[in-house]
DNA sequence: GTACTATTTCAACAACTGTTGAAATAGAGG
DNA sequence: CCTCTATTTCAACAGTTGTTGAAATAGTAC
C-alpha cells in the first residue's frame, strides 16, 4: 500500500493519466471543487507530482480543457457554401463535438468553468464569429452580431440542459433528433 | 474605526442588509468564490451574525436566492389562453422577470449554482413545466417534454449570454427586440 | 435603577486548500 | 560498478474557509 518514491517499473504513462484524471474532475466538478489532492486521488499518485508537471492549478486547467483535436481545421468544411442548410451543419457539427467523450469534457470543464467566473466560454465566441465569418457574410444591417449571439444562445442552451443539467428526456434524447428539431429554428435566424 | 457590541443606534434593518449583501454577492460571484466575510464585510457586520440570523452558508444561500415576488402566481395569466402568440408571452414574460434587478440577482445566483453543482435550476423545469401545462397541452406524440425543454434551451440559453457572460452586442440589447425575435423561434416548439 | 433580552463583536478552532523544497528511488549511460 | 538524471513521494507551511461559544453592549420592561 505505502508506495515507494522513485519511477514507476512499467512504462504508464503517468504525466497522461493526471491529464486524463484532472479532465475528467473539472468537467464532473468544476474548477473550485476541483482540488488537486483529489485529481493526483484518482491518478494514483502525490499532490506534489502534479504541481511537477503541470505547474499551478490554473495551468493544470488550461491543459485539461483544451480541445484535443483541431476543432477549427475541421469547422469551415463542416459549414460550407450552401446557405440553405446552414444551419443543419452549424447544428450537426456542434453536437458532434459534444458526443465525444474527451472533447465532451473539455467542453464541460470550458463551460463550467467561464459561468463561474464570468468570462466567455471558448465555444460561444466560436459559434457566433463562425457564424458571422462564414454563414451570415450576405446578412447586412445592425442585428447581425445579435442573430449570431441568438444562434449561439440556442445550442448553448441546450448543451446546458443535456450535458450539464442532465435534464430528461433532452439528456437521453438521440443526437440526430435534436439537431433535427434544432436545426430549422437555427436556420431562421441566418436567413 | 472599532465598532462596539451591542445593538445598533438607529433602527436599520440589519438582517435585510446582510440578506441583500448575500444576494448580490452570490450572484456576481457564485456560491463557492462567495466567503461569509465578504457578504459580512459589504454589510459592514461581523462574519459572526451572519450565522447568527441565517444558519449555515447553505441556509444563507437558500434564503437569498429565493425569488422576491411570487412568480407562480403571474405566470399563468401572462400565459394566457391564446395559442397563437403564447410564444410572445412566454418570452416576454421570461424577460422581464430578468429585468428587475433583484430578481435578476436571485436567479443569477440559481443559475450560477446549479451550474457548478449539476442541480437543475428552478426556472428550467419551472419553464418547461409551465410550456407542458399550459401550453402545450394539446400537443401529442412522445416529443411534447423535448419540445418543452428545448423551448427553455432557447430562453436560458439568452439569459446566459446576456446576463451571466455578458456578450455583446446581446447584453446590451434592447429586451424588446430580443423577446421580438425569440418569441417566433419559440412559437414554432410550440405548435 | 435593575434585570432581562436581543443584538453584535471577539477570539479562536479545525479542516482544507494550493504550493514548495528536499529526500529517496529506479533505470540508463559510461 | 559508478554516476547521473528523471521520476516520485514525504513533510510541512501559510493562507483561507465555515463555524462556534462566550463576552460585551444597548434598549426595554419592571
Amino acid at each position: 500500500m505505502m508506495a515507494r518514491r522513485g519511477p514507476r517499473p512499467a512504462g504508464g504513462d503517468t504525466r497522461q493519466e493526471i491529464l486524463d484524471a484532472a479532465r475528467a474532475a473539472f468537467a464532473e466538478s468544476g474548477y473550485d471543487r476541483t482540488t488537486i489532492r483529489r485529481v493526483a486521488a484518482d491518478a494514483a499518485v502525490d499532490p506534489a507530482l502534479v504541481h511537477h508537471y503541470f505547474g499551478t492549478k490554473e495551468d493544470l486547467f488550461t491543459a485539461s480543457v483544451s480541445i484535443p483535436f483541431p476543432i477549427a481545421q475541421s469547422l469551415p468544411e463542416m459549414i460550407g457554401e450552401d446557405p440553405a442548410n446552414a444551419g443543419e451543419r452549424l447544428a450537426r457539427f456542434f453536437f458532434s463535438i459534444w458526443e465525444v467523450p474527451e472533447a465532451r469534457e473539455a467542453l464541460l470543464g470550458q463551460l463550467r468553468h467561464s459561468l463561474v467566473t464570468g468570462e466567455q466560454p471558448a465555444i460561444a465566441g466560436f459559434i457566433s464569429a463562425a457564424v458571422l465569418g462564414r454563414v451570415a457574410e450576405r446578412m447586412t444591417g445592425p442585428d447581425r452580431e445579435l442573430r449570431a449571439e441568438l444562434v449561439a444562445s440556442h445550442m448553448l442552451g441546450v448543451a446546458l440542459l443535456r450535458y450539464v443539467v442532465k435534464m430528461e428526456p433532452i439528456a437521453s434524447a438521440d443526437p440526430e433528433q435534436i439537431i433535427e428539431m434544432v436545426a430549422p429554428r437555427i436556420q431562421t435566424y441566418l436567413t
